[in-house]
DNA sequence: GCAGTATTTAGAATTGTTCTAAACTTCTTG
DNA sequence: CAAGAAGTTTAGAACAATTCTAAATACTGC
């Protein structure tokens, strides 16, 4: 009904990984409502509160997986510690500082002008665009 | 002659640094020629091959006074490590994916519209644009 | 079910960075 | 310029995030 089949398992094998209770687990907590951003920490933490705990190995894993399987993407925005996004479609980010915290905002109504050619030998891979903000 | 007097004692202490030997070898570094993006490790690898060798942790703590006091400014774009940038006015970068190389480009010709406004209760405090290109 | 392969795990290891506390420098003041 | 006070440097330990290792366990296809 809303594009996010809830058949996790399925999308792990369409994703080439096998479906295991770790990986469904770990699906679920980060798929099965909106759009979210994570630390490896912090989707620890959520997972050991689940009746299926699993090692902080396994979550690193799972979250490098599901990146290179393009499930997720990265986000580095503060020093020391990755995000992990599951909205892979083109939006930007709202970073609110002393928190950590990270929101979207779509990129449809951003227009970006003016940006130079890449430099010789490369290829445009990604715009990231972040707003700093401060309380 | 190019606004970047080569006193560099004097401009530690304007920034309200003591110039000590440590601090002027790495200001020569970082400010006599062109702008610079640095590693900690990088900068130390350098100033070790001078005459006047310096430990890590000084590399640390002068990078990180040298942001404090608007010498430098840091950009996070690749988990794990930090670049602190020569370049303190207003520009943007391209990030070189596989090799972690940054390079400036001026933000006067780049046009961002249609910004959303900050979440309530927050003020902008920077807009970071990264242009990731891969060779 | 079994074999074959992938995955999980605890714990060790690695990496980037910060901390600690003792030695050393720089600055101030007389 | 001699102290003394305050700030800085340093080696090494500590820390935090992440990855690695290798042994145990779970999936998969037959
Ligand atoms: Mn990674
Ligand atoms: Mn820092
Ligand atoms: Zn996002
Ligand atoms: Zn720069």
């Amino acid at each position: 009904m809303n594009g996010n089949s809830p058949d996790f398992p399925a999308r792990l094998r369409a994703a080439g990984l096998r479906p295991t209770r770790q990986r469904v687990a770990l699906a679920r907590l980060l798929f099965e409502s909106g759009h979210r951003h994570v630390t490896a920490e912090g989707l620890h933490v959520e997972v050991k509160a689940t009746r299926m705990p699993v090692s902080l190995a396994t979550v690193y894993n799972a979250l490098n997986q599901f990146r290179d399987a393009g499930l997720l993407r990265e986000v580095v925005v503060a020093p020391g510690r990755s995000y992990f996004d599951t909205n892979i479609g083109h939006h930007h980010h709202f970073f609110i500082e002393p928190d950590g915290e990270l929101h979207d905002f779509p990129s449809d109504k951003v227009t970006i002008a003016g940006l130079p050619t890449p430099p010789k030998g490369t290829r445009l891979s990604r715009v990231d665009v972040i707003v700093r903000v401060r309380r």
